[in-house]
DNA sequence: GCCACTTAAGCAACGCTGTTGCCATAGTGC
DNA sequence: GCACTATGGCAACAGCGTTGCTTAAGTGGC
């Protein structure tokens, strides 16, 4: 079991184990898993799986689907997730814009919409808007009938209290600065809402599309330089919410000087090269973080996003996976970290404010830090 | 529980409790702590506490030990770790010396010696040195009748296989590229060892001493720098345990070339402040490491080791603490980040590789990552 | 000095967990 | 058609923390 500081006792082993077969099923996708596979993955006794999944699929998340070929005996039964057993809402609230999407259990998106937005305007306006954004898409689309919400995840610029769902200051837009967003949205759509960074959500989401539980981050690159970062399986937040602080490393020992007010800042270096066209220069110095990051945690994959990022996508790629490899050739890895770009514009963090949600169900809340 | 990939059956569920309010024993130390305060830290029933505790005073691991002033009614009886039920013992193999400790459980120094050593001598020669130590401790000190030794934990400079307990290159000694040095001490010594870096042990040693979970970062600035980062109470090594490559940060962008072949690396420009004396200036660029790292992992507590910051530890601590409290200020965090020294020289690491033994005792052992 | 009250800790019964031993089921191959 | 093999469920079981109640050990009022 973990480090967490709270004690178990037969319900919590009960959802450990069934969060950890949900999530091999989710994993699984369509192809699905046998019991026996399970089995062997969880360490669990066939018996033991054959009654976790039972119950899984009286509570109707998890379904059979087909069987596999015969090695000799009676053919494995394959075990899937039933994706519409569960759905939950993911609000990415930008400084000029609002997705919104829908997404089921395996991740799917099911509904989703984008509209303007002025984050500048009074936080009620907002709120109104957001709320409007959330019934629309639990009403939306085909067959809506009764469909099972489990909650809103909503992705924010700037820094915040994860546990409280307390924004701090959002640069730009001093109004918001100890805004109770989480209680706030609850009250107005009746469902639990969990708060996060915009980096936050965008690297869990984008994280749960892999299997296990290896080391991620992912590097937003928009009006600023963000990063998210996965360890184990959960999203490393920090006791104050305040990891993933990646723009301001200093890379420039005396450089120039960065509206954070401190000098040599990747985010400053990175922007101005950006703002002369400096394309090369921007994804090298993006890299070089990347690498400094890779070095620092043993990450296994990198991806990269943000607008920025989509105007020249290959460029950034290249150049930052030049510098993550030469760094570690010097450091003599075997296998080269895969650095690689997220794709589907800015709707990566709407999904994965939606996984933040769905992510406890799979056992992969945060531990002490940030739960 | 947690996001190991792990299933969790009843005796997992026996020893998670076990090791959580023996850890809870531990970090109260002498004082000791009573059953319903464990009972409050874990979240347990009291009478859960009782069984658990009861087991715990069968196996010899606790003891009662006075008790509380009374409230109104019967007195709380405090419990205390019995220290003496388990030794293990640590090693620290350094380039040109070998430092060996026998910790109890509570972490206390039992026995302690330092020999010099020669790193590059073939392999034999120092494995029978290390057995040779290890025999001595365990035998050595008074009242050493039937002492209970867990195992031996080893700190080595340079990469390494935690997993597989076999050492990488270590810079300037290539014999040592490959060698199998867990097994080899195991099967010389008759124990179960563990092997690390050498910041890795410093870092989970020096964490252990305060309670929690916090996520913390130990600096060893010697004849190399490194660092070793402890996030929600276990050591964190990454997949490869390459994590902790602090010294080849890049802190200068094309700045001058470092011995890995790199540019601008953090210790090239600190061991180069160093070498013409100004140490101001190595502690501010070692403050500058320092704080990208706080920033990116949202780190609690910071605590600087080695030689070269022995040598001068006044002036490290200020001009490190003078750079990661000017960035917090910055981010507008309000309690500043703690920035301490380590005390002890050396000896540090060695207690720090016993803890490895010791820490999956007290539910330490690190996660999905390392272990 | 006695009694009421409060708090701590243990005993016994209980519900629920995964495990074990055994059996039914459903295929393959001779 | 039979022997064999692998899958998966049924039933009994040991062991976990929980619940309800009892005993132990103090304080404070009268």
């Amino acid at each position: 079991m973990n480090r967490s500081n709270s004690g178990a006792n037969l319900p919590a082993l009960r959802s450990h184990n069934a969060a950890l077969v949900l999530d091999l099923l989710r994993v699984a996708g369509g192809a699905g898993i046998s019991r026996l596979e399970l089995a062997e993955r969880t360490g669990l006794t066939p018996q033991a799986v054959s009654k976790i999944t039972a119950r899984l699929r009286a509570e109707g998340l998890a379904a059979e689907a087909g069987h596999r070929a015969s090695t000799g005996g009676k053919p494995r039964t394959v075990l899937r997730l039933v994706p519409d057993a569960g759905y939950a809402v993911g609000l990415h609230l930008d400084r000029d814009e609002l997705t919104v999407v829908l997404v089921d259990l395996s991740g799917a998106v099911a509904v989703s919409s984008t509209a303007p937005l002025d984050f500048g305007a009074p936080a009620d306006e907002v709120l109104a808007a957001a709320t409007d954004a959330v019934t629309a898409v639990r009403d939306g689309g085909a067959g809506t009938g009764d469909r099972r919400v489990l909650g809103v995840g909503v992705a924010v610029p700037g820094s915040l209290d994860h546990r409280g769902g307390v924004l701090h200051r959002v640069t730009g837009f001093p109004q918001w600065d100890g805004y109770p967003l989480r209680d706030a949205l609850a009250v107005r759509t009746g469902l639990p809402v969990v708060v996060d960074k915009d980096t936050n959500a965008a690297a869990l989401g984008l994280a749960l599309r892999a299997a296990g539980g290896g080391d991620f981050a992912y590097l937003h690159l928009g009006t600023g330089l963000g990063a998210g970062l996965v360890l184990g399986g959960a999203v490393h937040r920090g006791a104050r919410t305040a990891a993933g602080e990646f723009g301001h490393q200093t890379v420039e020992l005396d450089g120039p000087v960065c509206g954070c007010g401190g000098r040599g800042c990747i985010e400053a270096l990175c922007l101005a090269a950006v703002a002369r066209g400096d394309v090369a220069e921007a994804a090298r110095v993006l890299g070089t973080g990347a690498a400094n990051l890779v070095g620092l945690l043993d990450i296994d994959r990198v991806v990269l996003g943000g607008r920025t990022v989509a105007a020249d996508p290959e460029t950034y790629v290249r150049g930052v996976r030049a510098v993550v490899d030469e760094r570690a050739g010097r450091g003599g890895a075997d296998a080269p970290v895969p650095v690689v770009v997220a794709g589907g514009g800015d709707r990566p963090v709407a999904e994965g404010a939606a996984q933040l949600v769905l992510a406890p169900l799979f056992g992969r809340a945060a531990g002490a830090d940030g739960a």
